[in-house]
DNA sequence: CGCACCTTGACACCAAGTGTCATGCGCGAC
DNA sequence: GTCGCGCATGACACTTGGTGTCAAGGTGCG
């Protein structure tokens, strides 16, 4: 899930820590939910100490949400790779396609995943967090391509908050549903919505 | 800044110890930042013990960032009290207004404690999840005024998203600018920017 | 006066993190 | 081969946020 080919022998064992860790963890947690698991619990599960723990994770949290960053960096290279004369709006819904089509492929796995994290107020939170933090790389990446200034024009901001407010209201509405709807289908409504504003620059 | 009048007398002696709490907090935080200041220091300077903190307020964070539960309810007040014909975007920057213009009336304190959140991972995730809570009671009365299903339709979920996305906007450009915008004039600007779609029902 | 209620403080306790140090293991240099 | 270096780990103590519990004090009321 979060496993980057091509690297040192002595960073694969790293990986692997940290993907028994992940899958312990979110085993665990899909269970007993966030706060029924303590990290002793994880750790022990794992068959690391608790003091290892903290090494591979900032926090508690971070054991189910860290993945979220590699998924900014992704949208961010989608962006940066969309040809230049794109439309705002089409640039963004790639750009926001790109994690929610992995969401819809592996909907087995992505979809308890990303409710226990809409449900659970500190993971909501983190989640959130990290979201500002694509929110700024989405945006300078949007000014570069217009050739905007990001601290002078309001717009980079603007326009990265509505493409990632699409995307919570797609993920939101898809992790509410039964069965399961398609959420590029759902993206693609969502931008219906807000592409008007998104190519009215100036 | 959080006093609601008209309360028993009792509940008055409770404003008073919490006004102290997060008086003796801000100060201190303002000065040594967030992680900087123990809660054990906080409850020092107002001379309380620290179980009566945890009395008044959830977590340390919420000492810093409970009185935005009180501007989440405003703002809904705000936008139920619209007259019903309105367009949502006039509606809307309305509501945004509220929070927005108390900010500029009171820079003098707001700025730096705006700041403070802004840059405080923790206060920040915080701070995105009670916006989060403003986006549910703010789209549930959007769609009760347009008479939408708010589980059905995306638009009063995207509505409120883009709104308090302009929010954000104009609040992160408001904590960069050194002598301090206006940020209701900011609000305008951003509003002029999403106004094109927020108002394109359909 | 006595009773009930509410607030507070003291204390013990749990869970999340962090600093520190010693151990162990692989791996290249000699 | 082995010496030694670096790195990951574990053990342990410690800080801090946060909670449960109980006993004491104040206040209003019959």
């Amino acid at each position: 899930m979060t496993s980057r080919p091509g690297l040192s022998l002595a960073q694969r064992k790293r990986q692997l820590v940290a993907d028994e860790l992940t899958e312990a963890a979110l085993q665990l947690l899909a269970l007993r939910g966030f706060d029924g698991v303590t990290v002793d619990e994880i750790v022990a599960a794992a068959g690391v100490s608790k003091r290892t723990f903290f090494r591979y994770f900032a926090s508690k949290e971070d054991v189910v949400v860290q993945f979220l960053a590699d998924m900014g960096t992704d949208m961010c290279a989608e962006l940066a790779s969309r040809p230049a004369g794109e439309p705002p709006s089409t640039a963004l819904l790639r750009t926001v396609l790109v994690p929610l089509t992995t969401c819809g492929a592996h909907s087995e796995k992505a979809l308890p995943l990303v409710r226990l994290i809409l449900r659970t107020p500190a993971l909501h939170a983190r989640f959130l967090e990290r979201q500002a933090q694509w929110r700024e790389g989405l945006s300078t990446e949007l000014a570069r391509r217009l050739g905007l200034d990001p601290a002078a024009d309001l717009y980079p901001h603007l326009a990265a908050g509505m493409a990632l407010t699409a995307f919570d209201t797609v993920l939101w509405r898809w992790s509410e549903s039964e069965a399961g709807d398609d959420p590029t289908e759902l993206a693609e409504q969502a931008f219906a919505v807000i592409g008007t504003s998104l190519d009215t620059v100036g």
